[in-house]
RNA sequence: GCCCGGGUGGCGGAACGGUAGACGCGAGGGGCUUAAACCCCCUUGGGCCGAUUCGGCCCGUGUGGGUUCGAUUCCCACCCCGGGCACCA
């Protein structure tokens, strides 16, 4: 009977389904483990990504729960969004369709690789029982001024039509489409992700199951500087403006200052000035060029407006400029300047002939332009001879004692915007009135259903706008007439708390149940990829402490552990279907099957690496899965009297290395036991193998496939005759006393060079050891008429001969 | 520029500071076969030496140093590749 893949993988798809072996409950007897993949996008079209990702989730849900966990392991689907929407206007079929049929189509491709999840928890974010709790989730944090509506310079997509948020933003473009991306002024709602600022930096300190590069990359995101900000006195008028410095002390360096074109004060001073025609065209010429002009022309340049700065150390009057390389977006959007220790600041004054006053000493062989490193404070009167610390404390202290600046904090790190003009997203539950202004919609009002519509095409503003009878409503707060909030929510916000969901899915009263979340959460391992590194990561910290204020969890971060997994590439590119680089895993289930699929992503190198796809690895695999099929179906004659007594140690040292590897996330390495055991196995059958020895070999080698290459560790356990279901079989244990080796090979070194492999009893002491290795004849030939300096032993392993 | 990773055979990759190259792919040779596929066996880092089927030596983990009896592994400097961040004051 040959190994017939595709039967045996539908057969036990669908056992694995009618046995229920993946739904479970809370049970607070049993050790919880709560395992979970990033919730898909229901793009139609299973590719080798979520094979990937899958394959280590599902990995770890039949280990763990062969292991005696309480694995809760379900999945749901990231379907509100842009691409359902885009694809929608293209083909014409409303969103939901679309995005129902896609779900029904990965569904079944997902059971084909033989995942098994609790499918009784699934969820999908475009269903009203799930977005109603986004919008109640909303109100909480409009409740809480979490949630605020102003109006700002916002990013706006001229492809998407909406704006974006700032962790959407890639070098200036569109991270969903590519398009650059436009400012714009509007009104938009905003979650107030800055007031958790603080501890979002400071819990990155107790991910340390996280890797660093993405602990590092949350960190920068939120960017933290430590310095002073001040006032400067405009000359000769009653203004002043705000600056932040991470060097105050160099302020008496400071030849200029420099506000941001966008800054409010420099409509009124340049009113009436000479400058003013040259400052307007300047400003003109700032706003109209986009971000990524603004980054790519390094150049710097500016416009002279009229007024002085004065410096609060020594009243010394310093022009003010307006340039475009200072943010309105960042600090106070104006800044002093000090050319001597800033290298931008240095480049400006150079190109337009601003004194320069190094109040830094650089080291004596320094011949760069400012120097930013570390040195004795001159030119700096109060502050000279002061180090680099020392010099800011002291000018914090002078500065607070006039009362002209303090010692601050500035973040990187903006206020979430979540409202989008699209239409395929969870409507905000705000109503405008003309008497009450903004109210909003009272919860036992949930959901605001998202009418459907036929005329969804971006026209920068929601389509949702156009709906009159939807729009038009009457104020829950006095009764008149009101108009919705038409914008929709981002969808980050519907998976910042996907997974305290799917712990108590069905729950029609609550959000979730807190005691559901007490025992699940928090997730112990977290998949997926490192793209969300910010983005997704971010904001589901930002609000699982929203609900842990809120009393509704219980933990302060949402996953414990997080794994982010290497793409797959071929041709040294990203495997994408844009590329036209695609091997469909639907291929490949039919020509390969799962297992075999399954098994050359667990195989092909480390989870976290990139990985160059192969498809001879599969091949490769699949061959693997084959000899040991029929070393398992073919064997029919046993010799009683056969000495299998080694392979048997081998299959118990497989068991070690396998569990130790899986728990240590060594899939590569955990499969070539695997591999050897079963070719050993094959010979050793050739060769005369008692039928105890077979069966115990076999049947680790089942258990230990059994999460790896599901279906034909079951056909195969089936076929052996056992009764049971093997995924409810336990772990397998090594026998420690087994793999102990009776003898061993101990090399012998001189001077650190292997010269000869003796073989000794493994229990073998130092001194018969090196005994042993002096008296070797090859040895010999090295050490003779040569001082023996020294002897190292580690016995029973190796032997280093030290000789002059 | 700053911050993370990473440089090992033809390829993917293994190696608690202790036998470098496990396992797999590819390649070469052989067996089975009328033939091919499948399958099975052998070889496979480079160079050299001796020899009746076996053995031996030298070199070798990006480069140069260092620590150590011993370094792919630890330390320092540098080079290259990938990723992230960036007029962030």
């Amino acid at each position: 009977m040959a190994y017939d893949h595709k039967a045996i993988e539908e057969k036990w798809q669908a056992r694995w389904e009618s046995e229920r072996i993946f739904e479970v409950a809370a049970d607070e007897a049993i050790p919880k483990f709560y395992n979970l993949c990033m919730y898909p996008y229901p793009s139609g079209a299973l590719h080798q990504g979520h094979v990937r990702n899958y394959t280590f989730g599902d990995l770890l849900t039949r280990y763990k729960t062969m292991a005696g966990f309480n694995v809760l392991s379900p999945l749901g689907w990231d379907s509100f969004g842009l691409p359902a929407e885009n694809a929608a206007i293209e083909t014409g079929v409303h969103p939901k369709e679309n995005t129902e049929a896609q779900i029904a189509t990965m569904t079944r491709q997902v059971k084909q690789l033989g995942a098994m999840y609790d499918w009784t928890r699934e969820l999908a974010s475009h269903s009203e029982e799930y977005y109603r709790w986004d919008q109640w989730l909303f109100l909480q944090l409009f409740e809480q001024g979490l949630a605020y509506k102003r109006e700002a310079l916002v990013n706006w997509c001229p492809r998407d039509q909406t704006v974006l948020a700032n962790e959407q933003v890639v070098d200036g473009h569109c991270e969903r489409c590519g398009a650059e991306v436009e400012r714009r002024n509007l009104a938009q709602w905003f979650f107030k992700i800055t007031d958790y600022t603080e501890r979002l930096l400071e819990d990155i300190d107790t991910l340390d199951e996280w890797p660093e590069r993405v602990r590092t990359m949350q960190r920068n995101w939120i960017g933290r500087s430590q310095g002073a900000s001040f006032a400067l006195q405009v000359a000769d008028t009653d203004h002043s403006f705000e600056v932040f410095t991470t060097r105050p002390d160099t302020i008496f360096g400071m030849t200029f200052a420099v506000l941001s074109p966008e800054h409010h004060l420099v409509e009124e001073l340049i009113a009436g000035t000479e400058q003013e025609a040259e400052a307007r065209a300047y400003i003109r010429k700032a706003g109209s060029s986009s971000d990524v002009e603004r980054m790519a022309n390094t150049d710097k340049t500016g416009v002279f407006i009229g007024h002085h700065a004065v410096n609060p150390v020594d009243s010394r009057s310093v022009p003010i400029y307006i340039a475009d390389y200072v943010l309105m977006g960042y600090g106070t959007g104006a800044i002093m300047a000090v050319p001597g220790q800033d290298q931008r600041d240095w480049e400006f004054a150079t190109k337009y002939g601003i004194e320069i006053i190094r109040t830094v000493q650089p080291p004596d062989d320094f011949d760069g332009d400012a120097y930013t490193g570390d040195g004795v404070t001159i030119n700096s009167g109060f502050l000279d001879g002061l180090e680099r610390e020392g010099a800011i404390a002291a000018i914090i202290e002078w500065l607070e004692a006039k009362n002209i600046g303090e010692g601050t904090v500035q973040y990187r790190l903006r206020d979430w915007l979540i409202s989008r003009q699209r239409y395929w997203g969870s409507p905000i539950p705000v109503v405008n009135c003309d008497g009450c202004g903004m109210v909003p919609v009272p919860e036992d009002q949930l959901p605001v259903v998202l009418p459907h519509i036929l005329d969804y095409a971006p026209k920068g503003r929601s389509p949702l706008a156009a709906v009159d009878e939807w729009v038009n409503t009457t104020c829950p707060a006095c009764g008149g007439e009101a108009r919705r909030e038409t914008d929709t929510m981002d969808t980050f916000v519907d998976s910042s708390w996907y997974f305290f969901r799917f712990t108590d899915p069905r729950n029609a009263e609550q959000i979730f149940d807190p005691r559901a979340a007490s025992y699940w959460m928090p997730v112990d391992q977290y998949i997926g990829g490192v793209e969300h590194a910010v983005l997704h990561l971010l904001y589901a910290r930002f609000i699982t402490k929203v609900l842990f204020d809120m009393g509704l969890s219980t933990v302060k971060e949402p996953f414990a552990r997080l794994f982010t997994q290497g793409m797959i590439t071929l041709d040294g590119a990203k495997m994408s279907k844009s590329k036209g680089n695609v091997v469909d895993p639907l291929d490949l289930f039919e020509s390969h099957g799962a297992d075999a699929l399954r098994l050359y992503h667990l195989f092909m190198g480390p989870p976290t690496d990139d990985a160059a796809w192969d498809t001879n690895g599969v091949d490769g695999t699949l061959r693997f899965l084959d000899r040991l099929w029929r070393v398992v179906t073919e064997t029919d004659r046993f010799d009683e009297s056969a000495d299998a007594s080694e392979l048997v140690a081998d299959a118990h040292r497989a068991v070690k290395k396998v569990t130790e590897d899986i728990d240590n996330f060594h899939f590569n390495t955990a499969v070539p036991p695997l591999m050897t055991v079963t070719n050993d196995l094959v010979d050793q059958a050739r060769s005369g193998i008692s039928r105890e020895a077979f069966v115990e070999v076999t049947e680790i080698l089942m258990k230990l496939l059994s999460p790896m290459a599901p279906h034909i560790a079951h056909e195969l356990w089936e076929l052996s005759g056992h009764e049971t279901i093997l995924a409810r079989e336990p772990w397998p244990v090594w026998d420690p006393e087994m793999i102990e080796r009776a003898s061993v090979t101990m090399v012998v070194q001189v001077d650190g060079k292997l010269r000869d492999r003796i073989e000794v009893e493994a229990d073998i002491a130092a001194a018969d050891a090196e005994r042993l290795a002096l008296s070797a004849e090859k040895i010999q030939t090295w050490i003779e008429g040569k001082e023996i300096r020294k002897v190292i032993v580690r016995e029973p392993n190796l032997v280093n001969i030290v000789v002059g």
